[in-house]
DNA sequence: CTGCTATTTGCAACTCATTCGCAACTAGCT
DNA sequence: AGCTAGTTGCGAATGAGTTGCAAATAGCAG
């Protein structure tokens, strides 16, 4: 799963290119800690290479992102999306109202809802998304 | 929770006035089934007074929302926000990639959820979202 | 190593949901 | 019935994301 040879042979085997913009997009999110917008990929992605261009930013999101690569979250922070490399999705997301960190959270909920949703109401989950929003420990009053 | 007085006296208690473009989101949502576009609100209220425009729709939304009364959620069918009448959020949304169908699910894993993030991880949920995509019963092949 | 061509890019113009400014209107207290 | 702060309708503005197209290039064939 790790580093170069991995968005490389990704993109190769579906027959796509390996490209400046791609390899940008992919190594910027790799390097973040948490979730940034399509401007923020733009602007980090600049700082290496100032000729990459925004809509091609958004091309390769949502290419990586059909790809498996990255995924796209709506976390309700603002109306924008944000990205992020994908993760197994046996994880969500906790976002504090106060001091707006997005935490990742790894547990076996997603697991459990999976299965709960197959055996006892026969609708196959394939994608499942829960943000939690509210209050972090340190934003917690006292 | 229901009809007429409702909505009114929400507004009226926190010092807000009961309008024709708040009482028209309120009675569109309460007579759909499911969840709708603010255009597709504005749509549904225009005929009944043709006269309601969709910014008043927009703000409506917005402060019913704040109110509690309804709710705004993001189901990644599009890119547009979708609105229903809040309900318990001891409930979810199951978005079926194939008919395009939502439904709610009510069960107590939202319940379980907000628990367990007490107890365990001391983060005070106040809101959770979760969307499941997949194949409903429906669109399960054989 | 060099040429070739389908893929991809940069750019600028465009879309479309949502928001905003402001003058005109009105809910509902007095 | 009159007053006035809260609201609306309208049209213009915003801003994330998309698209068309000519120029650039990845990476295979020779």
């Amino acid at each position: 799963m790790s580093s170069e040879t991995d968005v490389a042979s990704v993109l190769r085997e579906s027959g796509y290119r390996l490209t400046s913009p791609r390899w940008l997009v992919w190594s910027v999110l790799r390097s973040a800690e948490g979730h940034l917008t399509a401007e923020e990929i733009a602007e980090r992605a600049n700082e290496a290479d100032p000729t990459v261009n925004i809509s091609s930013i958004y091309r390769s999101l949502a290419l990586l992102d059909q790809l498996g690569v990255v995924r796209r979250s709506n976390l309700g922070i603002d109306d924008s999306a944000r990205w992020e490399i994908a993760h197994p999705d046996e994880e969500f997301h906790l976002v504090c109202r106060v001091c707006g960190s997005v935490d990742h959270h790894r547990g076996d909920l997603v697991g459990q809802i999976r299965s709960h949703l197959g055996e006892e109401h026969t609708f196959y989950a394939e994608n499942i998304a829960l943000v939690v929003t509210g209050v972090c420990p340190r934003c917690v009053p006292e």
